[in-house]
DNA sequence: TCTGGGGTCCTAGGACCC
DNA sequence: TCTGGGGTCCTAGGACCC
């Protein structure tokens, strides 16, 4: 038997969340997103099929979602919900003799040990569905990497292999955003050095990478390019290394009395989760993003321990007080990061 | 049509110390 | 007189992901 990964994924999974306990809704243009009032200052966090027709994405502001599809059904976003489903899905992964590292509400990475790699993934959907009635894909790798990408290749409701096999025939010819961890403002700076696919970063001199990209990401790119990735898939539980909070308002704050009251509230809501935590705050920063959409951050490493919520907030305002509070702000957050344990 | 919220990791410059 | 070199911490920002 062969150890394999496998990458799970569930399909549109907020909106089908909404879909399972809306049933009238069942094929109809879906958005879920801030409080579901599309006139708002918020965004999708996931489309239904049907919505993405229209082309409506996660990101995209709901007013622009609703301009592109007027008949859609707008609905708020419900993380409780999404999180008790969330757990049973994985709690039904769990049940097999699998090693389950979960990644998100909606994805996990699963070790496995099997001669039939697909067979296991079909009766893993197949459990999931009987459990929750939703849908999944799984993508089948030799390592993190090629799982996760496999599993783009498996959606709607499929399963995909991607292994060193058929990696340059798969991926070699693809742009170099296909890859994970490659992003937008990356493909544009490889493109201006003449890598526009895999391959072609794949064949890149990591010296040159290192020298464009720092020592640690250039070579990291070119790795990435060969379809080369960790192979670890662990169940123990990850410890987190920050807990934050921030808010958008829907309309600017102006008045410096409502900003620091607004930081409070922050500061009072991240206490609550480090306590929950119970170790010990190392640093505390703030975010403020001004009009149009200009965002800084400031922080502050912590002379002594964090005890109550007045010590967080006083600390909050302490480094509140490094900003230039000149133009009107749109969003604030307040960051709270733990000491290396 | 203006652009959420919650995270992680890397980079780079300056401070500071020996 | 015009100044080394290494190590580590602090801070701000960038990029990416779900």
């Amino acid at each position: 038997m062969k150890d394999w990964i496998l990458h799970f994924d569930l399909d549109q999974f907020i909106a089908a969340v909404e879909v399972a306990r809306h049933p009238e809704l069942r094929g109809l243009p879906v958005v879920v997103g801030g409080t579901g009032d599309p006139t708002q200052r918020a965004v999708v966090a996931t489309a239904s099929y049907e919505a993405r027709e229209f082309g409506i994405h996660s990101g995209m502001p709901l007013r622009l979602a609703k301009k592109r599809c007027p008949e859609a059904i707008f609905l708020p976003s419900d993380a409780p919900a999404y999180l008790e489903v969330s757990a049973r899905v994985m709690d039904t992964l769990r049940e097999f003799p699998i090693v389950v590292e979960v990644m998100g509400w909606d994805e996990a990475f699963l070790g496995a040990h099997t001669d039939d790699p697909e067979a296991l993934a079909q009766e893993l959907r197949q459990a999931v569905t009987d459990s929750t009635g939703l849908a999944s894909s799984i993508g089948i790798g030799d390592n993190k990497l090629r799982a996760k990408l496999a599993t783009g290749f498996a959606k709607p409701a499929g399963i995909y292999r991607l292994t060193k096999e058929n990696w340059a025939e798969v991926m070699g010819s693809r742009p170099t955003d296909a890859l994970w961890g490659i992003g937008a403002k990356t493909t544009k700076k490889l493109a201006a050095l003449g890598m526009h696919t895999v391959d072609e970063l794949a064949a890149a001199d990591p010296a040159m990478l290192a020298e464009r990209f720092g020592p640690t990401m250039g070579p990291w790119f070119r790795v990435l390019a060969h379809g080369f990735g960790d192979t670890e898939v662990t169940a123990t539980p990850y410890v987190p290394r920050s807990r934050s909070r921030e808010t958008t308002f829907q309309q600017d704050l102006t008045e410096s009395e409502d900003i620091t009251a607004q930081i409070k509230v922050l500061a009072q809501r991240v206490f609550e989760d480090v306590v929950a935590e119970d170790r010990p705050v190392a640093r505390v920063a703030v975010k403020v993003r001004f009009k149009p959409f200009f965002t800084q951050t400031r922080s502050m490493t912590l002379p002594g321990p964090i005890a109550s919520a007045a010590d967080l907030e006083a600390a909050a305002l302490t480094v509140l007080a490094k900003f230039d509070l000149d133009r009107p702000v749109r969003l604030l957050g307040v960051r709270a990061e733990f000491k290396d344990s």
